[in-house]
DNA sequence: GCCCAGGCACTCA
DNA sequence: TGAGTGCCTGGG
């Protein structure tokens, strides 16, 4: 990877697995905008970034040098190997191949714990759009006015002091819904210190899930998700109903599978890669909708392979 | 007006 | 341990 810093801009030159609109749209994030193709606002690490891909360079915008190298290079896991992962799991699987090859650059982002537990706690039994405006509500309520951009004024994600005082009918204002209980037992843990980064980074991924599923309404698929997408944990496999529905269709002849049976396959299958093979294969069945209807899916996953 | 979505808690057998 | 059901909300 090369980058050189000029006009006030970040400019990386020389880069590799790396789609502005893949990375983002994949379904780890929520506080992003598009502007226009390959032209992005990222609100992350009460920072607000413009991203977009001029000619064959990225430029990030309205940021620093210090801030690229010491913020953005770790957000966006530039310092990861992506073409040593993608042919590793390729090699070995060829759905997971095709997957890659449909959206090769994903990259799996490394957000703040808390910011991410909450999120995905909004996210049970939501769209992506309405996540997106219920965070960014609860941002402008309870986080810091960060700055105006294309005069839009743009707020950090509450810090766990910020969201502390924050009371459950608050909270639904924010248009939580009934998840709000959840995130005052959230905030709650967090401010006791019983649940925590700190805590949870350096015992085995088994016991931090656990840990983090003592939370109310945290189940398996938000903890692995808060352990891949923020705790750098790449053998979590979130299994959501998209996820769900590509492997029962790839790997167990359609037929509607538990969890846990689908949990040990990506085990065995991807180990320690599980993570990155489950959003490139979550992208996949969410684009191509596999499993969602299956005569007009096979018709279109046989016309790519 | 009805259905459903990137889950989870709760109840009951 | 697994199946069934309800949940805020808003877009289709």
């Amino acid at each position: 990877m090369k980058y050189s810093f000029c006009d006030g801009n970040l400019v990386l030159n020389e880069y590799d697995s790396f789609v502005i609109s893949q990375t983002l749209e994949c379904g780890q994030c929520f506080r992003f905008e598009k502007i226009g193709d390959e032209d992005y606002i990222v609100i992350a690490k009460n920072k607000v970034l413009h991203i977009l891909k001029k000619g064959s360079s990225i430029v990030f915008e309205n940021t620093t040098k210090e801030d690229f190298e010491n913020i953005w290079l770790n957000y966006f896991d530039f310092k990861r190997d992506y073409n040593k992962i993608k042919e590793l799991l390729s090699s070995e699987d060829e759905t997971v191949k095709n997957a890659v090859k449909y959206a090769p650059g994903i990259r799996i982002l490394n957000q703040d714990f808390f910011e991410c537990l909450i999120s995905f706690i909004i996210s049970q039994n939501n769209r992506i759009p309405m996540i997106k405006k219920v965070v960014s509500n609860i941002s402008q309520k309870y986080g810091n006015f960060i700055c105006d951009f294309n005069n839009e004024g743009y707020y950090s994600f509450p810090s766990v002091e910020e969201l502390s005082d924050a009371t459950e009918e608050e909270l639904m204002e924010c248009k939580t819904g009934f998840r709000a209980k959840y995130i005052i037992d959230a905030v709650e843990k967090c401010m006791s210190g019983e649940i925590s980064f700190e805590k949870l980074k350096d015992i085995p991924t088994d016991e931090a899930r656990k840990e983090l599923m003592t939370i109310k309404g945290v189940g398996p698929k938000v903890a692995d998700c808060v352990m891949l997408f923020s705790m750098g944990r790449s053998d979590a496999f979130p299994t959501d109903v998209w996820v769900k529905r590509v492997m029962s269709y790839f790997y167990f002849g359609g037929n509607d599978t538990p969890i846990k049976t689908i949990h040990k396959s990506a085990y065995d299958k991807f180990g320690q890669y599980a993570g990155f093979a489950q959003q490139y294969l979550f992208n996949y069945a969410r684009e191509f909708k596999i499993g969602a209807s299956e005569k007009k899916t096979k018709k279109q996953v046989s016309s790519l392979c």
